[in-house]
DNA sequence: TAGTATACGTACAATGCTGTCCGCTTTGAT
DNA sequence: ATCAAAGCGGACAGCATTGTACGTATACTA
């Protein structure tokens, strides 16, 4: 398992890289269409350089995706000894798909991401089986749940952000899926 | 408002049509970038006929997107003194999404299909609000939700099928997604 | 069964995007 | 201050896809 380690960058490099990965954040919030060289347009860097950071569009995605799932993580190793941790992380969880929601079809209909699409996936049902595990006790949710069903639903809050332009928007439709998902349409609930 | 009344099609065109509408069909339930000379070649007609029956491939999506809501449009109709209509029209849609989730997907990211795209919305709106009106006094459902809530739910039971690729896996997926969505996560739910 | 309108297929021009090549510029170590 | 290494941008070749042009075949009408 050899590690990773890259001398580290040139200045100007640097600059170049943190230019090109804040204009496709910004770029892949509003579409999933995004040329390459319409990244390296707005960063003010030219096709080689875009491509000598990151050889290929699937380099970029998994690059910004990552650091959105260590956030999550980060986050629920700090609730550790909270009851309502598992809370929490969904409604986390469900923030960062506002931010990230068209990043996530990017993620999904480049096949040549499948790998990454996979271990992201599987960081976050680690993540939420441990937060699940602990929550247990609280009895806040059905018992039935695996970690997989926390994935299921927060897919569901993703569809539901699908097709909404602006930020506030995508928040108001998360809040009010996330609602959905937890407390159900019923009127008498059946807690089955 | 002037019906759009077409003289009946030469005996080929309509085998031509019909070949390229069931090719269609068929590409777009397993995937939504799919070339128009795909669909040709697949219902074995040349570019040109493709063409000349329809324009471009918004017309093609448009032609299938509707024949599902009308579907649910009849469905509707159907049970319209049934107090549980509201569960099988939903139950209905769910299934829908099952065989057109890809479809769904073209019909969102092609901007020229914005407008097919409203008028199915206001469509299902129109049936959902109706049947959720003559289900009201069952006392199924929350008494807060309107029709596009339910449409909110339709989104996010889409949601939950998206990168899975076999209709069975998607069937069970989209039951999961339903019952989630009806009976939420929770222990002891609040019913707010 | 002959003629005409309609439909058909093949071939191709036009467009948009990706990823590479190459000569020039900047950085930072001596 | 000098110079090699590393980084940079613009131009471009290659590829996939769309939509059209045009000569040929098929189906309905008399």
């Amino acid at each position: 398992m050899a590690s990773t380690a890259q001398p580290p960058l040139r200045k100007d490099a640097a600059r170049s890289r943190a230019a090109i990965l804040t204009a496709a954040r910004e770029l892949f919030s509003s579409g999933r269409d995004v040329p390459m060289y319409e990244i390296g347009r707005r960063a003010g860097v030219g096709q080689a350089t875009l491509y000598r950071h990151f050889p290929d569009r699937a380099a970029i995605v998994a690059a910004i995706s990552r650091e959105h799932v260590e956030r999550i993580e980060a986050l629920a190793a700090e609730h550790e000894d909270d009851g309502l941790a598992i809370l929490i992380v969904l409604d986390a969880a469900a923030d960062m798909l506002v931010r990230i929601h068209e990043l996530v079809g990017v993620l999904r209909e480049d096949a040549t991401l499948a790998p990454v699409l996979n271990e992201l996936r599987q960081r976050m049902l680690v993540v939420l089986d441990a937060t699940l595990d602990r929550s247990r006790a609280s009895d806040l949710l059905r018992d039935d749940l695996r970690a997989d069903d926390l994935l299921l639903v927060l897919n569901m809050i993703n569809g539901a952000l699908t097709g909404i332009a602006t930020t506030a928007e995508r928040t108001t439709a998360a809040t009010r899926a996330l609602d959905f998902a937890l407390n159900g349409l019923r009127r008498y609930p059946t807690t089955r």
